[in-house]
DNA sequence: TTGAACTGATTAACCGCTTCATCAGTCATA
DNA sequence: TATGACTGATGAAGCGGTTAATCAGTTCAA
């Protein structure tokens, strides 16, 4: 059916090994004449010759792919821009490094049928987005001598992970709340079992101590990374006796703080007159809702490219430097915390550079 | 380095071809004895044999991944639910069909290295989305003899495609404006090239003349399927003499409707009572925005199932029902235009059943 | 003039799995 | 007692590349 190597080396007049090696550029264990390569490169395009990667990945070990696995299978549903950031992220890269990407997310980290057959020899590597500490794919990566990069997991030794700042994050925004005078902040927590919830809540309790504030436990609400969550923690809230209640929510993330302020409207609350909200992520989503948040931005598309890069150093075989970095923390001032009022009362124009180049350049679809 | 079908043979006595055709629970071409399969199934446990998929797709043609291609790099960035709604119905079949994806982004369908690379031996068929007409994988995939579906392309003999009564949905939603009493409706168009922008544009045109009034060149502006073309082209609707201005705006999408939201918010105007605003996709992002958005819902992730069910039964040699399938659209009312007030003054509550159980479900991330 | 060093190329083994062709037995049937 | 059908299995040839080993010339220094 296709053209074969072989069929081009008998139209050049010459072998198969002169044909790999000319067409694949591989000159280290073979020469070939400069007629000859003539020859091949015209055969080649009379008959239209493609080479089969399938058969080169047998040969050689080698695929040229790297798994990227998500940690749910709906994570492109719906409410997830930052997996959709990431995966972005780690797409660009890989097609700069000449990869290809092959998705998993079916059957999650949790053990179901992504674990069992998605670590195999069509990959050189994995990355993993948001494994759970126990992941079994760990496991599997190491028996299978795959390489293999986490994305915002807790390190281990003899891995390699990618990491943001979390506890800085969380220092940043409640600061930023503490320097606007509030006093009672509260911090809807993100899910447990996400590596980055506690960190972003250490970095919120740090930063009350240092200012000499006491963390109230009433305050810690457990919450999540959707906006139900969100909305439920805020309500409950707001139900506290007047004086506990807090005058700032910092949440989890861009979508729980959108639960904030859904939970806020409802009650009447004005944002940030009668409450402030902080984000988290600053994904596009957080320019998006009213008032437009103050949120901790992380450079979630960099930690995708990153996690690539030094996968593929690690499937090439490259020295690596830390294998475990992790990556800067900035705040993104906007609306919803009324520091933002001297910067300008238009929402959008507080994006930060970033969004609005974003916003620009990606004029598409539906 | 991995254990291979000889070992297991060699450890339990048999052939390879005996252990090839137990393992894969292929009886066609060979018959093994229920001993011998028992020895066979032990070795493999205990020297941890996993099957070699390069090898397979070597040998039988086939690999088991479809490739899906999205329209651009930044399928994933930012602002498009649209792309990451498809994706997941996408994923999820193909999970459910014991395939896997190969995910083509980089350079898009405009003869970039994708095109170019994309469309190899390491995928049995593709799902294109949204591919532009001139799109040049087409060509690739009938020379390689790849069978391929495309998601929302202008029907064309010979090929496959799933495609969205966009006619229907631009039909919907003007009547919708023009039964609350509407008579000055402007309609922000989705960009040209997508194939999608025409149907919903001639849907609008059609209510309009069904209901005896006329289309107002004026009224119809050329926007796109972002928010900030939504907001530039409600912006020049706003600048209209009052006489000329329209009541409700039909916008191209969700996105666009929020930049129709933005502009009007800005000026001061209140949707609905000022200005009625319908949006298209009923992407989760349309419960986000304030007031949530009346929207022409299509069965997105239904979209990409359907595609990979089709392309399956293609790879498989299983015969196909309608080559270019329509699927319905529906019309989601909320609080845009002032129709749902009677359903319930919050915007929550106004969800279609589905989103409700998406929030639910997937209570996750970061 | 011998042979080392280099150029230009070929041959064949191999990657791990599938599968066709073949074969040795066993059992029932003619 | 052949004959044929059936069971249980094996051997070897692919699939389409890569690559180590090898080889035939040519050039050039010793």
């Amino acid at each position: 059916m296709a053209v074969t190597i072989k069929e081009v080396a008998q139209l050049a007049g010459t072998s198969p090994a002169a044909v790999s090696a000319t067409l694949s550029g591989r000159t280290s264990n073979i020469r070939v004449g400069k007629a000859t390569k003539e020859r091949i490169f015209a055969a080649a395009a009379q008959l239209g010759y493609l080479s089969n990667p399938v058969a080169r990945s047998l040969a050689t070990g080698k695929t040229k792919v790297v798994g990227v696995m998500l940690p749910y299978v709906e994570a492109f549903a719906d409410h997830d821009p930052f997996c959709a950031q990431i995966t972005n992220g780690i797409i660009q890269e890989v097609i700069r490094d000449q990869y290809n990407v092959m998705l998993y997310t079916g059957g999650g980290f949790q053990g179901g049928s992504m674990a069992a057959s998605a670590v195999d020899s069509r990959v050189d590597g994995v990355v993993l987005v948001l494994p759970p500490p126990d992941c079994a794919v760990f496991a599997k990566c190491e028996t299978r001598h795959i390489p293999y990069v986490s994305i915002l997991r807790s390190p281990a030794p003899g891995t390699y992970s990618v990491n943001s700042d979390d506890m800085e994050g969380g220092r940043l925004a409640t600061q930023h709340l503490i320097a606007l005078g509030h006093t009672r902040i509260a911090h809807l927590v993100g899910k447990e079992y996400i590596p980055t919830s506690a960190g972003r809540l250490a970095g919120y309790s740090q930063a009350l101590t240092e200012s000499g504030l006491d963390v109230d436990p009433n305050l810690v609400v457990p919450a999540g990374f959707d906006w139900r969550s969100g909305y439920r923690a805020t309500c409950d809230l707001l139900e506290l006796p007047k004086t506990e209640r807090p005058t700032a929510i910092f949440a989890a993330n861009d979508l729980c703080a959108e639960g904030a302020l859904r939970a806020l409207r409802e009650a009447g609350w004005s944002v940030p007159d009668d409450m402030a909200v902080v984000g988290y992520d600053d994904t596009w989503f957080a320019t998006m809702t009213q008032p437009a948040l103050t949120t901790v931005r992380m450079p979630i598309a960099e930690m995708g490219a990153l996690a690539v890069r030094m996968l593929v150093d690690l499937v090439e075989g490259r020295p690596l430097g830390d294998p475990h970095p992790v990556l800067p923390v900035s705040l993104t001032v906007r609306s919803s915390c009324g520091a933002s009022a001297s910067l300008g009362a238009n929402p959008d124009s507080s994006h930060s550079q970033h969004s609005i180049n974003e916003d620009i350049n990606h004029a598409h679809h539906s």
